[in-house]
DNA sequence: TCATCGGGTATACAATCGTCTACCGAAACA
DNA sequence: TGTTTCGGTAGACGATTGTATACCCGATGA
């Protein structure tokens, strides 16, 4: 063995910051999963390192990488579920009414904005947490259990809110409250796939909200014309060209 | 150090078959991947082990991990597909005939039998393949760009013959083939998550593929009401209840 | 018949790892 | 004021890892 005075000294800077040592310790977690591998495969030693502190001090704060993982979506994953509540609640304030589909054309076109307003939220917000995003969806299919049911559950609670918000503004005409669930939760499954060509394609941006855009207004459509097709074939509507 | 004379003593039986060195590691890889940790974080040693074989000989067949994993996806991926086009065209060979919705009934009907066949055919294919599935899931979103965009090409492979074999049986009223083909392609990533779902929750098996031919077709009629809203109307279609 | 070479092995080494034990200062509390 | 607890450090350990060098053997081919 060269020098066993090891650590502290390497080409990662450590991250330097005012705060806590256990919140040091999730941060540099979080940028060296984002950026080296999954998180059960971090070593204790190397997030330490990156974060500046002595590799004994992880032990003082979390008991294994799923303890600080679940730690670290507690946080995450709150932000995230009140962030996009909040954003969503913007432009029910900023005039858009319940619509009852009487007036079906209307109806649909209120649709059409909203899935296009609700896109660009997540996508930005996908933007905005690149970092925390990618390694949760890595956890999500990833090798802990406890990741994955915890990732899944978040996924799950997203898709919870966006059924209640979206039942205080648009009433889809004869679709139940599990339908409009069922169809939130397969939006935000793809939305996790749509993030990721968002992030990994900047040049298709455009190209990518126009796609979610459509895929969403496919399953309305799909959901309304299982119900009530009349509805679509009363409302001439103008489905935007491909 | 204990004893340097390390490896080939554990509690882990190498899988000792008849195949090749390079065969025995990519075979070893995979158990390892599938029930221990990422493709990208096994230890060379490690799968050289399990193989029952000296560390230094995954230096003669393979440079990296990568290498070995595009190897893999490789051999499982063209199973994948051939096995999945191959079972695709039995149902046709079956008495499926193409369908232009000249009645519109009975092309709704014939497209909700083939959604199920379809649905699972993949979920059984899942099932008979858990292993590679898992890991391979496990690298689209993993670490490694090179096993990235592998699975995405793979994915996008199956969206297109999805996409070539659905247009021979079902031709639907005014839907472009490109509109097919992200319709697919939306499909095939969703079955992604209905695949983990199917594998995780044996208890739910009835449930989840009744979830998959409802999404599928909830897609389709969708995408027909955006084009052709009158044809929905007059088939006075019978969606199967939620 | 002899050289080459592909696939497998043996040994060794430095680096890194997780974890154990021990020490330390400051804050909280009695 | 004394003491306990909390968050952090220091050093050492055995284990394991990736890789470099070198040997080996059977098939291939001249």
């Amino acid at each position: 063995m060269a020098k066993n005075s090891d650590d502290r000294g390497g080409k990662d800077k450590p991250v330097e910051r005012t705060t806590s040592g256990r919140q040091k310790l999730m941060e540099a977690a979080l940028e060296l999963a984002a950026t080296t591998r999954s998180l059960a495969s971090l070593g204790l030693r190397e997030v330490a390192r990156h974060a500046g502190l002595n590799p004994n001090t992880f032990y003082r704060h979390f008991k294994d990488f799923d303890d600080l993982g679940v730690a670290m979506l507690d946080e995450l994953g709150t932000e995230l579920r009140a962030g996009l509540r909040e954003a969503r609640m913007r432009p029910a304030k900023k005039g858009f009414r319940l619509s009852d589909f009487s007036n079906p054309a209307e109806g649909l076109a209120q649709a059409q904005a909203l899935a296009r307003e609700s896109v660009g939220l997540v996508l930005d917000f996908v933007m905005d947490h690149r970092e925390a995003y990618t390694v949760g969806i890595r956890e999500l299919h990833g090798t802990s259990p406890v990741m994955r049911k915890a990732m899944q559950a978040l996924l799950d609670g997203v898709a919870v809110d966006m059924t209640e918000d979206l039942l205080g503004v648009l009433m889809l005409p004869a679709v139940s409250h599990e339908e409009l669930l069922a169809v939130a939760r397969v939006i935000v499954r793809q939305m996790v796939f749509f993030s990721m060509d968002y992030l990994e394609q900047p040049s298709r941006h455009a190209e990518i909200k126009r796609e979610a855009e459509r895929f969403i207004l496919l399953l309305f459509w799909g959901a309304i014309a299982a119900r009530a097709p009349e509805l679509l074939a009363a409302a001439k509507l103008k489905f935007p060209a491909i």
